[in-house]
DNA sequence: AGATATTCGTTATGTTATAACATGTCAAGT
DNA sequence: ACTTGACATGTTATAACATAACGAATATCT
């Protein structure tokens, strides 16, 4: 951990949403640090790396981990309204793991899976 | 369909693997059709909206569906090493569409499964 | 201290994607 | 036949996302 990498993790973690590499990279200047892109990207690529900090791959972004302890496959839901993105778990998403190993013979070493659609509360909404 | 659109299938049928759009775009190029990137762009996700084509997140990438018919929720095993991705189909992906309906409120419209590894052919190599 | 490895700062550029607007095409309605 | 409307295309420009490359700074080990 270096103050660079604690920042953008603290500025992930107090934002709470998904953030693009530029929107992090912009509240870095703000704080008088490093502003070019590859200052970012190092950050969050060692962030996930570390599992503190997950890539939204539908999105291009990059969210907080909620529960870095333990060893999870994520999952996301976004919200196509409010653009909240929620981490979930379930074992289904293992299990999906297993299953096409045992049927393919495809040797699965990483999942994404997000999910798209309405969050709660703009349902209500609509 | 129209020419544009047509072209932009076959050229990912005939490729049988995952393209980007420049790349479908130089294809274009060589046939003497427009080369401007939105010319890709809008007929790669006019394909996506008929269900023609699939748009691999991971790899920022447009791959032909195998099954066109077929209503059908694709999740795509992308191999590390020989970047071939393979289209599957199962139950499970749909089955946690509903379970993360029923346990969180979430209501899903779309959702992305993609798994990267070893396809059985590359792990016989290592 | 000197050698080694890692991180950082910066320039430049590569890659993916879309906004905006002008033009073309063709069929339906009058 | 002519106008309108819907849709597709052509084009410019630029936005948004990401990395290669390289030298300077800093930490770590012996």
């Amino acid at each position: 951990m270096t103050p660079i990498r604690r920042r953008v993790l603290e500025i992930l973690l107090a934002e709470h949403k998904a953030m693009g590499a530029y929107d992090v990279l912009e509240r870095l200047r703000r704080d008088g640090l490093a502003d070019k892109p590859p200052v970012a990207y190092r950050a969050l690529n060692f962030l996930v790396d570390q599992g503190l900090v997950h890539r939204v791959e539908k999105l291009n972004a990059y969210v907080a981990c909620d529960n870095p302890q333990a060893q999870h496959q994520p999952m996301f839901l976004i919200c196509d309204t409010c653009q909240h993105v929620a981490e979930r778990q379930n074992n289904l998403v293992e299990d999906l793991g297993t299953v096409i190993d045992a049927e393919s013979g495809f040797q699965v070493q990483k999942m994404v899976f997000e999910a798209q659609g309405l969050c709660p509360s703009c349902q209500r909404v609509e």
